[in-house]
DNA sequence: GGATTGACGACAT
DNA sequence: AATGTCGCCAATC
């Protein structure tokens, strides 16, 4: 098992998580680490958030890739303290912002030029993907499921 | 092929 | 409250 394999199931993990993000709705870096290290398959996901960012930032734009920008929601990912991040180009943080409001997110504005979105509003944080069971090899033991 | 960077986050000062 | 430091590791010098 190539640690190159790890890696590329770290970004197939991230673009399905991602995906998963309603519409209209914002999660963080952090959170979608968390949710991909419910799945043993890769190793501390839970505590490799700057790698979610990379992959969203390596996302193709071939519209033929399996997941590209056009059908991967990477707009709906922030930083923890619900602010886009700055980064190194300020366009791509406005995109970002320009995009969230198109599907209805209120993003403010500070003095500094800062974007953030009201997580108490706009936030998505579940303990698990919705789809997870549906879309993994679901090879858990049933049985003693308890609500 | 070693060193630096970075769409982050948690904890320590 | 606001910085600083460290861990993580793919990508990029």
């Amino acid at each position: 098992m190539a640690r190159s394999d790890e890696a590329a199931s770290f970004f197939i993990a991230v673009y399905n998580a991602v995906q998963e993000i309603p519409e209209g709705k914002v999660t963080s870096y952090g959170h979608i680490a968390k949710l991909i290290g419910t799945q043993k398959l890769i190793r501390k996901a839970a505590q490799r958030p700057r790698q979610v960012g990379i992959c969203l930032k390596h996302l193709s734009h071939d519209p033929g890739a399996r997941h590209n920008s056009g059908n991967v929601p990477w707009q709906r990912v922030i930083n923890s303290k619900g602010m886009i991040s700055p980064r190194s180009q300020p366009s791509g943080a406005r995109n970002q912002a320009a995009a969230l409001r198109a599907e209805g997110v209120t993003v403010s504005t500070d003095a500094l030029g800062e974007l953030s979105v009201d997580f108490a509003e706009y936030g998505w944080f579940p303990d698990s993907l919705p789809s997870e069971e549906a879309s993994e090899e679901q090879e858990w033991v049933s049985g003693s499921e308890s609500e």
